[in-house]
DNA sequence: CCCTGATTCGC
DNA sequence: GCGAATCAGG
């Protein structure tokens, strides 16, 4: 596949959007995720906030002229910490207080100081499909939710797949950390 | 592990 | 110009 002024288009139109690399690759079809990104590049527009008449585009350099041989050195850092979950918790619900050393902005205070009902009714409907791993089965990459009571049998945890390096699934995300204020307009 | 974009450099 | 390999980070 070449780089046709249609399938150019197509590429900025979306990256304009804020499509990843990844999803135009995909919706063009016969490039990768690469490809597409070294297009960006050499069409310039790599940052997404083009300079409107202004030249600020001030990277930081990076001066890693590896040599371009074999094996590179990958760092193994080999950090495992499972964490302490359940531990007489019955209640892990982090409660966020005004836990915030005065004096500071905040900015975004839209005092809703409350789970939002969506985030609960979320956390219902993956609880469904928790996975239900024990505390020996959660990996990095493992929804580290505790549900149920750690004194029965009735205790698991949520198991489902994170995604950075959030320790909960985006469900429980969404109940474990306030989000600063419901995002429910898009901008489109 | 999944994902993201950024960069390099042989082609 | 192209994009795989790599880098760097969430």
């Amino acid at each position: 596949m070449s780089w046709t002024d249609e399938r150019v288009e197509i590429l900025k139109k979306m990256w304009g959007e804020g499509q990843s690399a990844s999803q135009i690759a995909k919706e063009l079809g016969g490039v990768t995720r690469n490809a597409v990104i070294g297009k960006v590049h050499r069409l310039g527009l790599s940052n997404r906030a083009g300079s409107g008449g202004g030249k600020a585009a001030a990277k930081k350099e990076a001066p890693k002229v590896e040599a371009k041989a074999k094996a590179p050195p990958r760092a193994k850092p080999a950090d495992a910490k499972p964490k302490e979950p359940a531990s007489e918790a019955k209640t892990i619900i982090p409660m966020r207080k005004a836990i915030i050393p005065a004096g500071q902005p905040l900015p975004p205070q839209p005092s809703a100081n409350e789970i939002s009902p969506e985030a609960l009714a979320k956390v219902n409907e993956i609880e469904k499909k928790s996975k239900k791993i024990s505390l020996m089965e959660l990996t990095e990459r493992t929804c580290k939710w505790p549900v149920g009571d750690p004194a029965t049998e009735d205790f698991w945890f949520c198991g489902l797949p994170v995604q950075a390096g959030k320790p909960y699934c985006e469900a429980h995300v969404g109940v474990a950390f306030q989000p600063m204020s419901s995002r429910r307009d898009r901008r489109r």
